[in-house]
RNA sequence: GGGGAUUUAGCUCAGUUGGCUAGAGCGUUUGGCUGGCAGCCAAAAGGUCAGGGGUUCGACUCCCCUAAUCUCCA
């Protein structure tokens, strides 16, 4: 059975039984500081496991694609090398939400496994939690029993709370799980060996596929657990792994999921697959990681150089020195892998299809940038061998090449190796040490605790209505940074609008009869909203009144409001594959950035903006829409960035066209925006532009300022007819009037020097040349020196000048003089400059000095004159 | 969140302790050479040395601030 086919039978199995199918959850996870990827299933269904939102219907099931690359549950560096750890992978999962529990959450599971895949049930085995008495926990008879109905009792397994009871975090839902492991060995390998006791004792031939967790406990802060009103059901099933066993494989990587890439992979780079050697794991990696790439790019995460961003980037960055290193391939080729793997893939996440051309463009990009920064990398590398005496390079060195550069210390080794170097890698780890103390000294520094101060529950923001509001303190901490103390109020309820969705946070103060507390920024952690102050209220447990920085939220407003009208704009101009893929709204200024393929024409930008000022000056009405269900929003024809979820309640802002998800703050009409303009367009990434603008009074401001520098021109040039013919013309004058001025300033230049050289006198064959000269710049002293040097031999020059107030002195001395003779011009000029009451210097043939005091530059021509007499 | 680094011509980059009149290669334009092409030769254009402030007689170079980018750690 194929995998689409796989992937169908799941689904159909457990539509049958009553449950809705739900798309995928984006893989980008959006507002939750402690997650950047999807890597469960379940992670979409957070809430309603919480109790914060109700289900919209209790029987769902899907194929979640999940992301393992960061944090507690990170698989990176284990990628390549075995057959079954991915980065990217899809989770294939039945839930209820209150609806069946055990009982029908095993038979279902069974009945999948062997009725419709055909899985011999002497292949499988299943844990049950076997109690954890310190915490009354008692082994989880029911699921026992169930599995007795389809399963020998030696095929039944006790496990530990470590293994098989869930846990979602430090508080929160949990409950025992029940796992199904399958044993792929050969007969004989089972004859010889019971799978029982391979079962968790990490062989890759007898490993878990599916786990079914059973949610009736919720754990609380004081660590003691309840039961929960409504038990439910969370399932997750390894894909890949599932395609193995049907496929009767013995990788993840020889199912069809993997093999047309890897294939791909082979004719790109001429080397065969299945060789035991490094290519096979460059190969895994490659086909492992761009699946990674082409999902988290369609979603809307493309490589960047800090958080989620980045975390892509170094997978990218991975699979490129696998590419390099093992497949020799010195030139972007995985880019070329994309069509393969929408050719897989396409069919059940359309998003590939739709994204195809970024997903090629930015990763083609990518490994362009990473290609050169290898080279310049061995190129530094080159340069320390160079500076090394030994046959060893010390790790500091390497760890500079690491940590400035993003030179991998396995590249760096392999390198020197070649060349019969290593490098110290004891002080290579020393130094890693450091940054890493470094880090999280820093990092603790940080955090202070909560105090809480009034038991409330969760915090109300208001300020889509208000700009101010009474409010309570409800907890509080302290935050010290840079040797500065900084708090972190809490309200019950607040006007303040926290940094997000690349809004600024709002500021503004908290009053108390007249006391005011700055408050310098809002951010969101977790579903708090967090003001911060550079002080505490004298007593915290007042009533306050919190004021939002009215002026700055206008122009923020006007500015996001701004922001859609553009996005609107370009879609309506460019095409629909615009699509957001970054945005900072300021209240001086936005940035947008989005898909596009080519620079935009100055047309395009008029246009652009023309439309957006034509909104505004409709005066469009805003149409919100404050709580409405994610998929009813999407039928209106709303833009969604990533990051919404099924079932997530999600807030609409409408003008006119421009329909768009969205939480920030907007303004009520759009005239009262008054004025957009586009300030600058640029690339920052293949496929993606970035636009800066203005609007309000910013725009006006540019607007006059323009106008202003126009109006000056026009009074300067005495023209208001056409000030661009009249400075063409200028212009044209002014070339003429500089070929002119040359010819005259060479005649000059001739001239000055040819009466220095009848003054010059002669001693033992050195000719000395000291006198005060009239010359327009320092350059043209200079140039005098320069011409003199090349047309006199043995040359002791001294020249002075008055130019505008200030004393300009310079030295010139021939090469025989200097190398022979030891003289040094910049050593005779300090010497000289004390007279004009300056200093100088430069190099042994040549020195400059300026100074304050133009009347003594006689007295240091002659003191120069005195040298040059005692020295030859 | 913290550390390190970068920003110089359209592109890739040099520029030594502050002072050689800001350079190289590629690209562009013009002219020439060569049966044609590949190319070669010659010349030219092209720079707010990221932006702002400071120190200095003098700043691409030193100091401070800002921004963008790169990179490592958490």
């Amino acid at each position: 059975m194929n995998s689409s086919l796989l992937r169908s039978a799941f689904l159909d199995f457990f539509s049958n039984k009553n449950h809705r199918i739900i798309p995928s959850a984006p893989i980008v996870v959006k507002n939750d500081p402690t997650l950047m990827f999807t890597n469960a299933g379940m992670n979409q269904f957070k809430d309603i496991f919480l109790g914060n939102v109700q289900p919209e219907h209790p029987r769902v099931a899907n194929s979640q694609k999940c992301l393992r690359v960061s944090g507690k549950h990170n698989d990176l560096e284990e990628v390549g090398y075995d057959t079954y750890h991915h980065t990217m992978f899809e989770m294939l999962g039945n839930w209820s939400f209150g609806d069946y529990f055990k009982e029908e959450a095993i038979k279902w599971s069974y009945e999948f496994l062997v009725k419709e895949l055909h899985i011999s049930p002497d292949r499988l085995y299943a844990t049950v939690f076997e109690g954890y008495p310190a915490e009354n926990l008692e082994h989880d008879g029911d699921a026992l029993e169930y599995w007795k109905k389809y399963l020998d009792e030696d095929r039944i397994l006790m496990g530990s709370k470590k293994d098989n009871f869930w846990e979602m975090g430090d508080t929160g839902p949990c409950g025992p799980c029940s796992e199904i492991h399958i044993d792929i060995r050969s007969d004989e390998e089972r004859m010889l060996k019971s799978g029982a006791l391979l079962v968790n004792q990490d062989h890759p031939q007898v490993i878990e596929i599916w786990n079914l967790v059973f949610i009736q406990f919720n754990r609380k802060g004081d660590g003691s657990l309840e039961k929960l009103p409504q038990k439910h059901v969370d399932t997750g099933m390894g894909f890949e792994r599932l395609c193995m066993v049907v496929q009767n494989k013995q990788s993840n990587y020889e199912t069809d999921l993997f093999q047309p890439v890897i294939g791909r992979i082979s004719d790109l780079t001429g080397i065969s697959y299945g060789t035991g050697g490094k290519s096979d794991i460059a190969m895994r990696v490659i086909a492992d990681h761009l699946r990674t790439l082409a999902f988290s790019i369609a979603d809307g995460q493309i490589p960047s150089n800090n958080k989620a961003g980045y975390v892509i980037r170094r997978i990218l960055r991975r699979a490129i020195r696998y590419g390099f290193s093992f497949l020799d391939q010195s030139d972007p080729f995985i880019f070329r892998l994309v069509p393969v793997l929408i050719g897989v893939m396409g069919k059940a996440y359309p998003e590939l299809h739709a994204q195809k051309n970024i997903i090629e463009k930015v990763i083609e990009e990518e490994e362009s940038a990473f290609l050169r920064t290898l080279d310049t990398g061995i190129r530094l590398l080159d340069q320390v061998i160079s500076k090394t005496s030994t046959r060893q390079i010390d790790g500091k060195s390497a760890f500079l090449l690491y940590d400035t550069y993003g030179f991998p210390p396995d590249l760096t080794e392999l390198i020197l190796r070649e060349k019969g170097f290593t490098f110290n890698k004891e002080e290579f780890r020393t130094e890693m040490e450091k940054q890493k103390t470094r880090s999280r000294q820093d990092a603790r520094v940080e955090g202070g605790d909560w105090i809480i101060l009034r038991d409330e529950g969760s915090e109300e923001f208001v300020g889509y209505d208000h700009t101010e509001a009474k409010v309570e303190i409800i907890r509080y901490r302290e935050i010290r940074s840079k040797g500065k103390a900084f708090y972190h109020l809490v309200f019950d309820k607040t006007p303040f609008y926290p940094e997000s969705g690349g809004q600024i946070g709002d500021t503004g103060y908290l009053e108390k009869e007249g006391d005011k507390i700055k408050i310098l920024n809002t951010i969101k952690e977790n579903e708090l909203n967090i003001h911060i102050t550079e002080q505490l209220p004298a007593n915290p447990y007042a009533v306050f009144m919190a004021v939002v920085d009215r002026e700055k939220r206008k122009l923020t407003a006007n500015n996001h409001t701004a922001t859609h009208l553009l996005h609107d704009a370009l879609r309506s101009h460019l095409g629909s594959h615009v699509e957001q893929k970054g945005s900072l709204v300021h209240y001086d200024y936005l940035r947008f950035d989005f898909s596009h393929y080519q620079k935009l024409n100055d047309d395009q930008i008029k246009a652009v903006e023309k439309q957006v000022n034509q909104m505004i000056r409709d005066n469009v009405p805003r149409q919100e829409q404050r709580s409405i269900p994610m998929e009813e929003a999407m039928a209106s024809g709303a833009v969604a960035l990533f990051g919404e979820k099924y079932g997530d309640q999600v807030r609409t802002i409408r003008f006119g066209d421009s329909i768009e998800l969205c939480g920030g703050i907007h303004v009520e009409r759009t005239g009262q925006i008054g004025l957009f303009k586009i300030i600058s367009e640029s690339a920052i990434a293949a496929g993606i532009r970035r636009i800066e603008a203005v609007s309000g009074p910013r725009a006006e401001d540019w607007i006059n300022e323009q106008a202003d520098k126009l109006k000056h021109i026009r009074s300067l040039l005495k023209s208001s007819a056409d000030p661009v013919k009249a400075i063409e013309q200028l212009l044209n004058e002014k070339a003429l009037l500089e070929k002119q001025l040359e010819e005259m300033s060479r005649e000059r230049i001739k001239s000055i020097k040819s009466s220095l050289v009848e003054k010059s006198h002669r001693k033992n064959g050195v000719v000395i040349i000291a006198e005060t000269i009239e010359a327009d710049s320092p350059a043209m002293l200079k140039d005098i020196a320069f011409q003199l040097k090349n047309e006199v031999e043995d040359l002791f020059l001294v020249l002075g000048a008055d130019i505008s107030g200030k004393a300009h002195l310079a030295v010139m001395l021939s090469e025989r003089l200097t190398s022979q003779k030891g003289l040094k011009a910049n050593d005779i000029i300090r010497i000289i400059a004390t007279h004009i009451q300056g200093g100088g210097g430069g190099q042994p043939f040549f020195a400059t000095a300026g100074g304050k005091n133009p009347s003594g530059i006689i007295a240091a021509i002659s003191h120069a004159l005195e040298i040059a007499e005692e020295s030859f």
